[in-house]
RNA sequence: GGAGAGGUGGCCGAGUGGUCGAAGGCGGCUGCCUGCUAAGCAGUUGUACCCUCCAAAGGGGUACCCCGGGUUCAAAUCCCGGCCUCUCCGCCA
């Protein structure tokens, strides 16, 4: 969320941010009814002063036992009347809040301009493309050869983009969540956090995947709560409306849970396999950061991310997010992509983004700066990583000839000394 | 699900109609004092919004004692509804 008086007094930056991610919100109606709730707020708070000074009067004439009649004589009126100018103030405010909540963030000047994915820049790239000297196979057809991922059952159990892992599959899911929670913990220095996968709206609003979006959440209409799309919401949510302490930022979390989305509108979009699932596994990355330095963290939050496909020898690239194709909330997003053999392209398997303060604004998380005053801190998260995709690219990147997997070195004490699948 | 208790400032905690933005304590900050530390003494210390102003500071005002209504000239305080937390019972991995 953008500050209201913010978004007043920068007006064309405002609009120019809308313009850069193609979003067609007009300010119009903010603007025009900025102005109405400042007139009406004007106006009920001249006439509470007066009956406030009337009010103190009546006091002090009661303790002296003098009649009153003649001075509340007309007080209620005026009270009446306040009563009405509350009414519309609150509509109005809630007519403003309304609309903040659907404007997206402002993207940062480092962002490059763009419509969509297309205009996204390359920022590295690490590893080399494994060249086969057979027709490398998908992850579909190697996980069922292999008897380690039960497509079928899994719609069976729940529906199509459901999956059922197992034997070495189950077991490759959770050396993965454990090989990065312990990475991240160990060697990077974020505390492990295992959150509620279901949380309230207020939870789901303070991290902005409401209202906006509420059609690709899962809901729980008798409990009115939601399945969490990623860890990112109950992790951030840790530390909403509380007060932060300066020297303890940034704070570091990760935290294993499985995501839950509805995935409307991506009909037809990656319909087999394991890409694009209601139900995946992820470990996530969040930083609350103190803001004169949160972009250097998401530096760092989006080099931890990546160290994992390093560790596992995985080749992929890191890409810059153009302004048409950033998320709602972000400033700035790295989306660090792997290589998938046999869609011959690199495909999303974290996404790491700085939301600024506008996370801190909706959820109310503060620290008291050292000259007294409470600011907002900025928080960051990123996948570190997508569990389900990182089967995708090692039983992709790793198959043999024979249609057998490696487990990368630093996995195979995870998989219990296995090697091989297959 | 049943019964009871309770939600007050950064924290703890008092306050049953007006002089209460709210006692007291803790914590924070400033000064004094002690050779350092500790202790002690004095002072100070909420947030948001509006207006003025605009570079900032300052000044004026309003609201906020879980949330929403109501009574009243006046509500932290009285009434109604809701949410949440805790304790006990029931159920249960």
């Amino acid at each position: 969320m953008l500050d209201a008086k913010f978004i007043r007094e920068n007006l064309e930056l405002v609009k120019k941010s809308l313009a850069s991610r193609n979003d067609a919100t007009s300010l119009d109606r903010f603007l025009a009814v900025d102005i109405e709730r400042r007139s009406l707020l004007k106006e009920a708070d001249a006439l509470k002063q007066e009956l406030n000074r009337v009010s103190k009067e009546i006091g002090k004439l009661k303790a002296e036992g003098k009649d009153l009649s003649e001075k509340s004589a007309g007080m209620k009126e005026v009270s009446q009347k306040i009563k009405d100018l509350d009414r519309q103030i609150t509509l109005k405010d809630e007519e403003l809040t309304n609309i903040l909540l659907f404007i997206p963030n402002i993207p940062d000047v480092s962002v490059p301009l763009g419509k969509c994915s297309d205009d996204n820049k390359e920022v590295r790239q690490w590893g080399a493309i494994p060249k086969f000297d057979f027709t490398p196979l998908s992850h579909v057809d190697l996980g069922e050869k292999l008897g380690i991922i039960d497509f079928e059952r899994g719609v069976k159990l729940s529906g199509a983009r459901f999956v059922l892992y197992k034997g070495l599959g189950a077991r490759l899911e959770r050396a993965l969540i454990n090989f990065m929670l312990d990475l991240h913990t160990k060697e990077h220095g974020y505390e492990e956090m295992l959150p509620p996968f279901l949380v309230n709206r207020a939870s789901m609003t303070g991290t902005g995947q409401l209202p906006k979006f509420e059609q690709e959440l899962f809901w729980c209409e008798r409990d009115d709560l939601f399945l969490i799309p990623t860890a990112e919401v109950p992790v951030t949510n840790i530390h909403r409306d509380e007060i932060l302490t300066e020297d303890k930022l940034p704070l570091k979390y990760t935290a294993y849970t499985p995501c839950f989305r509805r995935e409307a509108g991506s009909y037809g979009q990656d319909t087999k396999g394991l890409i694009r699932l209601h139900q995946f596994n992820k470990v996530e990355l969040v930083k609350f950061s103190h803001p004169e330095n949160s972009f250097d963290e998401l530096e760092k939050l989006t080099n931890n991310a990546e160290e994992v496909l390093k560790r596992l020898e995985l080749p992929y690239r890191v890409i810059a997010l153009c302004t048409g194709d950033m998320g709602f909330g972000s400033a700035k997003t790295y989306d660090i992509e792997v290589w998938v053999p046999s869609q011959n392209k690199y495909r999303e398997i974290s996404s790491c983004s700085n939301f600024t303060d506008f996370q801190a604004r909706r959820a109310n998380i503060k620290f008291r700066a050292k000259d007294g005053k409470l600011k907002y801190v900025h928080t960051l998260n990123g996948s570190g990583l997508a569990i389900g995709r990182t089967v995708v690219a090692i039983l992709e990147n790793y198959q043999n000839a024979n249609g057998t997997v490696r487990i990368p070195k630093a996995l195979q004490s995870y998989m219990g000394g296995v090697e091989t699948i297959g």
